[in-house]
RNA sequence: GGGGCUGUAGCUCAGUGGAUAGAGCAGCCGCCUUCUAAGCGGCCGGUCGUGCGUUCGAUCCGCACCAGCCCCGCCA
């Protein structure tokens, strides 16, 4: 069944069709601005110079020859110069749209466009023997928002961890632990602790580099270090690809930490996953990948050994090092192998940073070269880096890099002092579950609100921002629906199956009422631009609409009491479709705050 | 040198061929004895980076240029 605005919009097509004056291909309609007083839009101009006619008079005689059926969404058409405009007719809009919510409830906005069609979405990956930091969130935010999207679509949804868990920093990882012993504490501390093992492990190998270069320059003999920590970074390295138990081991030990580390971050930010195969997953395909490359020719092997792919005009790659070792690229086009047999995906979707893009370009040009793709639409979501409030990039060198958990807690933090502020006489529970709502829905809005591609700062200012285009207002305009619902609930009174939606005619009403329509449209729009922050949109103008309605018309005092209860029925609606888009994006919805 | 992304109000952003380019923040002014003022209304604020082109019509499409950020074989 479909969507009162998808209805619209065919009975519109329909009733320019029956009029016989206008060819069905030159029917061309258009959402008109919002200073428009319109709901859908047809300029004539096409049609008119085809026709041979002025634009304004086809447009006013369409206006005079489109039938009235009062059995359509259909209210006022009219002409205005050159367009021919059509509103919603307000009363059947009411009907239509607050029973759809009443009866799809929590699926009010899904779609079955991906019936029986996969997606995988891989996301996240955050570094194994690394704390998860401000770089990281923005690929699991934005890549379960997708997934949550896709999902409403109708596909079914793969998500994939793609751990970062092998390459040669794990030898150094390895060699670090050691040389200088594994780290006692637990949880994120171990991490950090990690953190300055494989630091300082650099530091003296850094040190040892430049002695050496020192008496290249210098001419003289070259010194011998025992041990040698290059040398011995990259034995470990080899060790670990060769399944050396003990190398395996201290990896395993890495893996697990940084896993139940992670997990917490997961845990508070509603992040699921389907699976988390890890780079590592990979490795016994590669052979077998370096091998097909070659023989489809995509690759070839250089004088020096290693295999290069050099296609459609991109810059030469590797995919297999002079000294036999694989890279990034090597592992990631095993990866499209494994997920084209595991799961028939229409879409492989990677939410990687946008300094990445070259790299899926190369990765997408070669699994096309190697012949493994052909049904399957490979696609790179880039976004921007996450600065400080002036733009200075965020970086573990720079000493300013925040952590993701440090970060959720000073959101929480800072909301429970607004909460303490704003509303003290909630109960000690409550008000630590408002926090954490408010807190952590501001740092997933702060990821999501706007195109991805931009940068994104790490503002406290605007991110727990209490008023204007925040999560904070998005969350606190469903609180407000669902406190005018409680009282309702409390006094008795008439509750909204009595409703005569027939009565809903205030302006403000039939703008909420025509917004709350455009959910299932957003929706659709998100997944076709991979672009979470049109859902965002869609809440943030809701609550701006539900705000003038809540000014203007009182519920619980409407009276008669059927405009009370079509009120009650509206907010209810409101709060449905609310809470469904805030879902979404993954933003809890408490009922007060 | 080649390539990518971005450029819209003082700041942060929407606007992906149509009508008078819209929000939030900041600034100024109003509105709480009435459902949560974490709200609502008003004022102020724009040569849509620049120039050509395509089109009945361009912030939007094409080309060139300018500015900022990013990427360009043995890291991920």
């Amino acid at each position: 069944m479909d969507y009162a605005l998808t209805r619209f919009t065919d009975e519109v097509r329909q009733a320019i069709a029956a009029t016989g004056r206008v060819p069905a291909a030159l029917i061309e309609l258009t959402t008109p601005k919002a200073n428009i007083p319109a709901d859908l839009a047809f300029p004539t101009f096409r049609a008119a110079k085809a026709l041979g006619l002025p634009p304004p008079q086809l447009a006013a005689d369409l206006a005079a020859a489109i039938p009235r059926n009062e059995t359509t969404l259909i209210g006022a058409v009219e002409a205005s110069g050159p367009f021919l405009n059509f509103s919603m007719h307000p009363q059947r809009l009411a009907s239509t749209v607050v029973s759809e919510i009443q009866a799809r409830g929590a699926a009010y906005g899904h779609h079955a466009d991906g019936q029986g069609r996969r997606v995988v979405v891989d996301y996240s990956a955050p570094n194994i023997a690394r704390r998860m930091h401000v770089g990281h969130i923005r690929s699991t935010i934005i890549g379960q928002t997708l997934v949550n999207i896709f999902r409403a679509l109708g596909y079914q949804v793969i998500g994939d961890n793609h751990l970062g868990d092998w390459g040669t920093q794990f030898g150094t990882v390895i060699a670090a632990i050691q040389r200088y012993g594994r780290p006692a504490a637990e949880g994120e501390a171990a991490m950090a602790q990690l953190e300055q093992l494989y630091a300082r492990y650099n530091h003296e190998l850094q040190a040892q580099t430049e002695q050496k270069e020192q008496a290249i320059v210098t001419g003289q003999p070259l010194p011998v270090f025992d041990p040698d920590l290059e040398a011995e970074a990259r034995r470990w390295s080899l060790a670990l690809e060769q399944g050396d138990p003990q190398a395996r081991a201290i990896w395993q030990w890495c893996v697990d930490l940084t896993l139940a580390a992670a997990q917490r971050n997961y845990d508070r930010l509603g992040i699921v996953f389907d699976h988390a195969y890890g780079e590592s997953f990979y490795e016994a395909m590669l052979p077998e990948v370096i091998a097909e490359a070659l023989h489809s020719e995509a690759a070839y092997r250089d004088v020096d050994g290693s295999v290069v792919a050099e296609l459609d005009k991109l810059p030469r790659f590797i995919i297999q090092r002079n000294d036999g070792g694989t890279v990034y690229m090597t592992r990631d086009i095993a990866t499209v192998k494994f997920r084209l047999r595991a799961f028939d995906p229409a879409k492989i979707i990677y939410v990687v940073d946008g300094r990445q893009e070259l790299h899926f370009r190369q990765l997408f040009a070669i699994v096309r070269a190697m012949g493994y793709a052909r049904d399957v639409e490979l696609v790179h979501i880039p976004f921007g880096i996450v600065t400080t409030p002036d733009g200075q990039p965020l970086s573990t060198r720079k000493g300013n890099m925040v952590y993701l958990e440090s970060l959720l807690d000073e959101a929480v933090a800072r909301a429970r002092a607004v909460v303490e502020q704003k509303n003290p006489e909630l109960a000690e529970a409550e008000k630590a579950a408002v926090a954490e709502a408010v807190g952590v829905g501001a740092v997933i809005y702060n990821d999501l609100y706007q195109d991805p591609r931009r940068n994104i700062s790490l503002d406290w200012e605007r991110m727990l921002a209490t008023e204007g285009n925040s999560a904070t207002y998005l969350q606190y305009s469903h609180a407000r629906c669902c406190s005018i619902l409680r009282r309702a609930s409390e006094d008795g009174g008439v509750g909204p199956e009595a409703a005569s939606l027939l009565l809903l005619t205030h302006p403000s009403e039939t703008r909420l009422l025509k917004h709350l329509a455009r959910l299932p449209e957003a929706v659709r729009e998100a997944g076709d631009r991979y672009a979470p922050f049109v859902i965002a949109e869609w809440c943030y103008t809701t609550a701006r609409e539900f705000g003038v309605f809540f000014e203007q018309c009182p519920v619980l005092k409407a009276d008669p009491p059927a405009l009370r209860a079509a009120r009650l029925a509206l907010v209810a609606a409101t709060a449905r479709a609310l809470k469904n888009g805030l879902g979404l994006l993954g933003i809890a919805a408490p009922e007060r705050m």
